[in-house]
DNA sequence: TAGTGGTCTAGACCACGTG
DNA sequence: ACGTGGTCTAGACCACTAC
């Protein structure tokens, strides 16, 4: 299935402009995997012609979805659907710095276990886990930087969308999480909120972060979504600051 | 001096395209405060004459602004020079929530001390002291909600930058504090950025808030930046996470 | 050299807010 | 009714990338 096989009906007179329309459309394209992940979409010539509109209007569409981080354009090149990398991870997903330092690091990740669990009320509920599968996935991972580790990540994913994982084929990945989901379970983040308070640490986490119990920690709870809200993915990170700073960097514009 | 009065000379052969070039004539217009905030800017029919370009190429360099925050659009009315509000305050800069609640609260805030001092070394060298004035103000507040006090925040700026500051101007404010900086000194914080870690309460913060001593709180260390990314306010937030989370809302984008 | 997206034009018409 | 920004058109030409 291509897109260029589609028939498309932008409707003129609609309230809603053509160019969001467009957008709408090509979105559902990308959410139905008939653009696929690191795939060229058709030139803005072709698109023209599939929409049937002119090419400003083409490509106020397309400037709408690189804003979101969906599509990315190259000049010389084409337009290419937004993949998930070590790269995008960095500088997207991963907000942590060396104490008094500017620059990201690139974190070791270990995993700590690979679980398959009935799912709580609450897993349910925000996973909105369906009623013939009420499992889900329970990974932890820790991560550091030059032989130390700061922080502990809990995963939870359900398996219902996550069928076929294992945890060899989660260990033996050769990239990032996220790029797993999207290659092998067609699950693609879009985007991400957090959440961060301070706990104390328990057994667990104080063992594998080698620190006492109740040493203060960040708890940060981040959502996971996929196309249309759908929240897809729960984890919770717990860090060790004691050399390392969550950051924020700069922002201003309204919705970020 | 009026926008409109001036000499604009946009270079059609510039490697840099002409929307860039218009889009940072308006943001010097801006710094230099010829163009004030709250103000309504020429429309786009005046800029184009001013410019000499065509109406596209105009409304591109607004709309870099207007994602940037710095200019907002107004269908039928206008374009307007963004103007820090209780409002934009409460959904730009304040990001806290009490738990398991999605929507922010309008904190109180109140006035703990307010100091002149001289700068330390460190102080010096982020906001770029002159050297013929080296003081500068510290102001702590106390923020909560419902009665109870959760947030501890320790504001730094130079008094060379707010010359004629002082405590009853502050206290008699009747806006947010970036309003104040705005309107009475004509200092624009246009973005931030943040670190945050854990630390225990120190016994003046545990005093404010009626806590324990070393209790662990959220230490969030704000820069806040005007125009051309200077710096004009360091702001150190103590938080008592209890009840309520430091909120890190949607992103997804590459820079936010 | 061919193909891509990026810039720019010079309009027309629509939707929104105010008087 | 008027003035504002928002949408849309149908091109031309430029800058970048790959072969």
């Amino acid at each position: 299935m291509s897109i260029t096989d589609l028939n498309f009906d932008i409707d003129r007179n609609s309230q809603t402009p053509m160019w969001l329309q467009i957008r709408d459309e090509l979105y559902n394209c990308l959410h139905q995997e008939i653009l696929r992940p690191g795939q060229l979409i058709p030139n803005e010539k072709t698109l023209v012609e599939l929409f049937n509109v002119s090419i400003g209007t083409v490509r106020k569409a397309i400037g709408a979805l690189e804003n979101e981080g969906i599509l990315i354009r190259k000049q010389g090149l084409g337009t290419f659907v937004f993949e998930h990398d070590a790269n995008s991870f960095q500088f997207k997903y991963f907000h942590f710095v060396p104490r008094n330092s500017e620059e990201t690091v690139i974190p070791n990740v270990e995993l700590v276990s690979f679980e398959r669990k009935k799912a709580t009320k609450s897993e349910i509920e925000i996973l909105n886990l369906p009623a013939d599968n009420r499992n889900v996935f329970h990974i932890y991972n820790k991560l550091g930087f030059r032989n130390k580790f700061y922080i502990v990540d809990k995963i939870i994913i359900s398996v219902a969308k996550f069928l076929s994982l294992t945890e060899e084929m989660y260990v033996n990945r050769n990239n990032t999480i996220y790029n797993l989901y999207q290659n092998k379970f067609n699950i693609f983040i879009t985007d991400c909120s957090e959440k961060i308070r301070t706990v104390p640490a328990n057994g667990e986490t104080a063992k594998i972060l080698g620190i006492d119990i109740d040493t203060p920690l960040l708890r940060i709870d981040r959502t996971g979504y996929t196309y249309h809200n759908e929240i897809v993915e729960i984890r919770t990170s717990y860090v060790h600051t004691s050399d390392i700073d969550y950051v924020r960097p700069h922002f201003s514009a309204l919705g970020e």
